[in-house]
Parts: structure tokens; C-alpha cells; sequence
RNA sequence: GCGCCCGUAGCUCAAUUGGAUAGAGCGUCUGACUACGGAUCAGGAGGUUGCGUGUUCGAGUCGCGCCGGGCGCGCCA
């Protein structure tokens, strides 16, 4: 069991016999470093429930917790605060326990789920582009976090391939190139090359999209052409592959320069064997019903305090629309899939389809009671003029070039410091490669979800202070460190009782991780383990600056910090490969 | 108009979900290299948490009312 876990339970033990709750236990690291190391806030709370002054039972709790043999010192503080510090003795024995083991600490769930993460969230005709980035950083980081909890995750892209967009496309190039096979009745081959590249279909979209707002012939050429590529036009078809699978050559190595990999590749147009039988049912068993024209399900409760929309399941054109894709596709996540939680990795803008899609699935007993559905919201990321990110001439910027700036920058910074000058120049590109993505996925994931942020790709460049690379060097440098030891014959030994406060305070931060961990899956929250990773290599940095290990006389006292060294060479690297960023060996 | 989210140091952001004296990074100022990689470390200055008002032992966090900003509101995704 982890140390606050260790400690929760001590403490719970002692508001239990005294005939409270012994949840009050709950022991977290102290606010006030310099008064104790972990506190107990439970009294408060137990005071205002049992009616008595909370310093009193405080004071009842301590005094059973300071007989314990791992305590050296506990207090009661300020209105009710229970201050608690270890022996030396007992950090060392949980350090020993965390460091070997290969969860650090971490207890994996006894209770493994199937979990679905759906991100990214590309689509045909769209390069990926900025838009995407936090998306795919948030989802995977989420991904790799259940999976380190002992989960089955299952991560799918969920590519857009099979809505109104994909009938704008084929109408707008059967008006640029009617002469194409795809749109002649009597065609009977196809060609096998695309007739299109992923740069016309990024000309045409936009085109097209802004026609069908203003041309209203247009608008209802593009509904008929989804309608047929939906019923099966087989020249449809065909020209739907050609531009799906160029789009999605081109998205595959956009994600496999960011490290991100899909256990799936699933499409809106995966489900379409399940659209028909689907909507066929539920206009049967009436929870779908015919409204101006279209076919949709009422999701509005009575305890709503704002309107919220019919779900649309077919449109008055006879189109399947996203809506209807995003229901099917929870049906095949539970039926085939077998998914107890699902995750949809969104930006905030969305928040209305999915509490359609949640509640639509509910009504349509799609979903088994004890599986969650959840939207995973993000906030805008912004350019640093506070507005959306843009190019100067105030268009997307493409995903490709936002990470080769970053390896630039990094590259040039490399350069400037003079580091892996002498390396191999592959090594080297590589190294700038990691080190541009790590200050890319840091900079997201540092930022709290929710809240919008500023990508300031000048602040990300710098690679100075609480970065990706920060973290990576620091990583690199206790990678040396071992380096020379080995060279050197020393052999790391057992953890003993810090004798230094830098040394002590580095252990205790790293018997954190269990819950920092924890806490992260929870809340869905990598900026957690962002925060933590980089408080992390603080707490290593000034032991190391205190501490000189390769010259420490002492054998015990050497082997200790070269294992204590080793610990925290774990966890940083842990930590950051739970944010998707990867440590080179040297740099 | 209705709803959702946000407003914290000069700038960019946190804050263990109601806990003690609101913390980091950048910037700024002062220090530290004949030692393990200075992309480092030690320290200083910098705050009425938009405003007001409640709730309670305790509020950046919860309620109410304002002010300011972003986003969403039927056949796009």
C-alpha cells in the first residue's frame, strides 16, 4: 500500500474508535512544510457532524497516533489540523517498497474495465491542423494513464468519414470533373490511383462548404449525393475510398510524428451497416418520431433550464447525419467492444451533441445502466493574441508544420547550448525530434483541461523553466549520472534514512506519485501528473545540487543516493511517458 | 434572449474539489561554478483571487446580484 494510503488508514483507524467515520482519516502531504509532513483534516468535518469542538477530537486522534512507531512527532494545529511527521526510519522503509516495484507504489485496479477513448477526431478532406492537437494530446495522455491503472483501453480516432461532409466533396467535384468515372452509371472498373491528393480535397472542401451556405441547388445536390453514397452508389463508393484513404495516409503520419498510435481505426462509415436496423427500431418502438420533416428523438427533461435540441437521426433529405453515426457507434461499443466506460475527448463546443447522444442512447436502452459515458471537454488553445491559433494570413495552421517549427526551434537551441554537437547526425535529429514534440505536449498538458490557453510557440521555444525539455534534461542528466557510477564500479545499495533534508524531501515527493497518479484518472487530468513531473525534477535537482554522489566517500551512504537516484530516474521517466513523452538517452 | 465556461502577480498558468500564510514558470533584481552536464541551484520584489453580498470555525473554490470576455443554441462535424 502507498504511504498516504498507509497513513489514511492509521489515522482512519483512530477516528474509528472513537465512533467516527474512519473516511475522516483521509491523510494528505502537509500544506505547511515547514510545520510537519502530512496533516489530517478530518476533525473539522467530524465536528460539525458529531456537534463537538473539533481541536477536541483533533487532539483524541493524536494522541492515539503518536504511539505509533512510525511517527515521530504528531500535533494538533489552528482550528483542528492533525500535523503528522515520519521517522526517517519509516520514509526509508517505504521508499524501499515503492522503488521496487514496478508500479512505483502505484496500486493497479482490482477491478479492470474496458475503457474507450475516442479523440482526435479526424476528418476526410482535413489535414490535421492545430485544431486536432489537444484532442490527440489530452486523449492519448488519458489513454496511456488507464492503461498504467490496469485497464483495457481501447483507443479509436472515431475518423469522420461518412456525413454530409463526404457529399459536399462528391458533388463539388462532380461539377469540377463530371467527366470522372465515379459518376457515370455504366462505368463498370474504377480507377485504382485517387484521382484526387489530400491538397485538392483541402481546396475543394472549404469551396464547397461555403457554396452550400449561399447556393441552395448546391446544398441540395451534395444532400443527395450523401443520401446515395449512403445507399451504396458503387462510382460513390469508389470515389469515397480514394478520398478517405488519402486523407487518412496523410492523418497516419501526422499522429506517428506525434508518438500517438490507435488501437482502432474506425470511421463513421464502420456503423453503417447498423444505421438502417437501428433507426428502423426505434421509429418502431416510437422513440423515434417524425418532426418538420425529419426523424429525431426527443432528449429535453423537465429539469432542464435551457432548450436542448431533438437528437436528429435521419434528415429530411434521408441523410444519416453525425448524430446518427455517434448513436451506432455506442451500440457497437457495447456489443462488440464491450465497453464499460467511453470517453469522448472533445472540445468544449460539443457539449450539447453529447448530452443529445447520452441521453438519446439511455432512452434507446442502447446503453447497459453501469456503462458511463463521458465527455472529456477541453478549451480553446489560442494564438498569443488571445484569439484562436491562426497563421499571419489567418488560416489553420497545419499539424505537420506546427511540430516541424518545434524541432526547429529545438534544433537551434540544441545548437546554442552546444549540446550533442559531437553525436551522430541522425542521433542528433532525433534528439531535436523528441525534444520539439516533448515541449509541444508539456505545453498542452501542463494547462489545466478546461480552461482555454495560449500556445505561444516563442514561450514553448525557449525551453527554459517548467518545459517538456526541462524535464527531459533533467532525466538525461540522471542518466549520466548512473552512467559514470557504473563506469566507475559504484553499485547502487539500499535506501537508508535521509540524513539530508533535500534528500528526505525527494523522497517524500516521489512516495506521492501513487496518488498524484490516482488523482489524475480520476479527475481525468493530466496536468496533474504534468505538475507533479515537474515538481518532481525540482525536488531531484536540488538534492543533486546538495548532494555530490560520485564523490561521496561512503559506500552505504553512496549506494543509497545512486538507488535513490534510480528511483527517480523511474518515475520521471513514468511520469512522462504517461504525458506521451519520450527521455533520449542522451543529449 | 436562454444556457455553458472563464476572470488569480507585469505576462502565461496552478491551486490536493471548502482548509492553515493563494503557488509555479517567464520577466525583473541579488547571489552561487578548481565537483557528478549552468537547459542548474539559492534568494528578493511583485496579490483586496473582476466588483458587491451572503453561507461557516474556515471561501479563489459554494449561493445570489452586477461588470467584462469566450463559446453554444434543429437537420454541418
Amino acid at each position: 500500500m502507498s504511504l498516504l494510503g498507509h497513513l489514511s488508514q492509521i489515522a482512519g483507524q483512530a477516528f474509528a474508535d472513537l465512533g467516527l467515520s474512519s473516511d475522516l482519516g483521509e491523510t494528505v502531504p502537509s500544506q505547511r512544510p515547514e510545520l510537519a509532513q502530512f496533516q489530517v483534516n478530518g476533525a473539522m468535518a467530524a465536528g460539525k457532524a458529531v456537534g463537538r469542538p473539533p481541536r477536541e477530537i483533533a487532539q483524541e486522534v493524536a494522541d492515539r497516533l503518536s504511539g505509533h512507531p512510525d511517527v515521530s512527532r504528531v500535533e494538533v494545529a489552528g482550528p483542528g489540523f492533525i500535523n503528522i511527521t515520519l521517522t526517517d526510519e519509516a520514509i526509508a522503509r517505504f521508499a524501499t517498497e515503492a522503488a521496487g516495484d514496478q508500479y512505483l507504489g502505484f496500486e493497479v485496479t482490482a477491478r479492470p474495465e474496458t475503457v474507450v477513448v475516442d479523440y482526435a477526431g479526424p476528418n476526410v478532406a482535413k489535414a490535421m491542423h492545430v485544431g486536432h492537437l489537444r484532442a490527440t494530446i489530452i486523449g492519448d495522455s488519458l489513454a496511456r494513464l488507464f492503461s498504467f491503472a490496469g485497464h483495457k483501453v481501447i483507443r479509436d480516432p472515431h475518423f469522420g468519414d461518412w456525413g454530409f461532409q463526404m457529399g459536399l466533396l462528391i458533388a463539388a467535384l462532380a461539377d469540377e470533373q463530371p467527366d470522372l468515372p465515379y459518376f457515370d452509371p455504366d462505368a463498370g472498373e474504377y480507377p485504382t490511383e485517387s484521382p484526387v491528393t489530400l491538397d485538392d480535397l483541402q481546396r475543394v472542401y472549404p469551396e464547397a462548404s461555403a457554396r452550400a451556405r449561399s447556393d441552395d441547388d448546391f446544398a441540395d445536390a451534395a444532400r443527395m449525393a450523401t443520401v446515395r453514397l449512403q445507399q451504396g452508389d458503387p462510382g460513390y463508393l469508389a470515389l469515397w475510398a480514394h478520398m478517405k484513404g488519402v486523407s487518412e495516409q496523410s492523418q497516419r503520419k501526422d499522429f506517428g510524428a506525434l508518438g500517438v498510435n490507435f488501437d482502432l481505426w474506425y470511421g463513421e462509415s464502420d456503423v453503417h451497416d447498423r444505421l438502417a436496423p437501428l433507426v428502423a427500431g426505434l421509429r418502431e418502438s416510437g422513440v423515434a418520431e417524425e418532426s418538420h420533416g425529419a426523424l429525431v428523438i426527443r432528449v429535453a427533461e423537465e429539469t432542464d433550464n435551457r432548450e436542448i435540441p431533438p437528437l436528429i437521426l435521419e434528415s429530411r433529405s434521408g441523410g444519416f447525419l453525425y448524430s446518427t453515426t455517434d448513436l451506432a457507434t455506442v451500440q457497437m461499443r457495447v456489443e462488440e467492444l464491450h465497453a464499460d466506460l467511453m470517453l469522448y475527448v472533445v472540445d468544449r463546443r460539443q457539449a450539447d451533441h453529447f448530452v443529445q447522444i447520452f441521453r438519446a442512447a439511455r432512452r434507446a436502452g442502447i446503453v447497459p445502466e453501469d456503462t458511463r459515458l463521458e465527455h472529456i471537454w477541453f478549451g480553446t488553445m489560442n494564438g498569443p493574441d488571445g484569439k484562436p491559433f491562426k497563421t499571419r494570413e489567418g488560416g489553420v495552421v497545419r499539424l505537420a508544420d506546427v511540430i516541424d517549427m518545434l524541432t526547429v526551434a529545438a534544433r537551434r537551441r540544441l545548437d546554442e547550448a552546444h549540446l550533442a554537437e559531437e553525436y551522430p547526425d541522425e542521433e542528433r535529429d532525433q534528439i531535436a525530434e523528441m525534444v520539439g514534440i516533448a515541449a509541444l505536449k508539456f505545453g498542452d498538458l501542463i494547462n489545466n483541461r478546461t480552461s482555454d490557453y495560449v500556445f505561444d510557440l516563442d514561450r514553448f521555444s525557449s525551453f527554459e523553466g517548467k518545459t517538456g525539455p526541462y524535464l527531459q534534461y533533467a532525466a538525461v542528466r540522471i542518466k549520466s549520472i548512473l552512467r559514470r557510477a557504473s563506469a566507475a564500479g559504484f553499485a547502487p545499495g539500499s535506501l537508508l534514512p535521509p540524513t539530508v533534508d533535500t534528500e528526505r524531501d525527494l523522497m517524500l515527493e516521489l512516495l506521492r506519485l501513487p496518488e498524484v497518479v490516482g488523482r489524475a484518472i480520476d479527475l481525468r487530468a493530466p496536468n496533474h501528473v504534468a505538475e507533479f513531473a515537474f515538481d518532481l525534477a525540482g525536488k531531484f535537482n536540488r538534492f543533486y545540487d546538495t548532494c555530490h554522489i560520485l564523490s561521496e566517500p561512503d559506500e552505504g551512504r553512496r549506494g543509497s543516493w545512486l538507488s535513490l537516484s534510480t528511483w527517480a530516474l523511474s518515475a520521471l521517466e513514468r511520469l512522462l511517458d504517461l504525458l506521451g513523452i519520450e527521455v533520449p538517452d542522451r543529449m
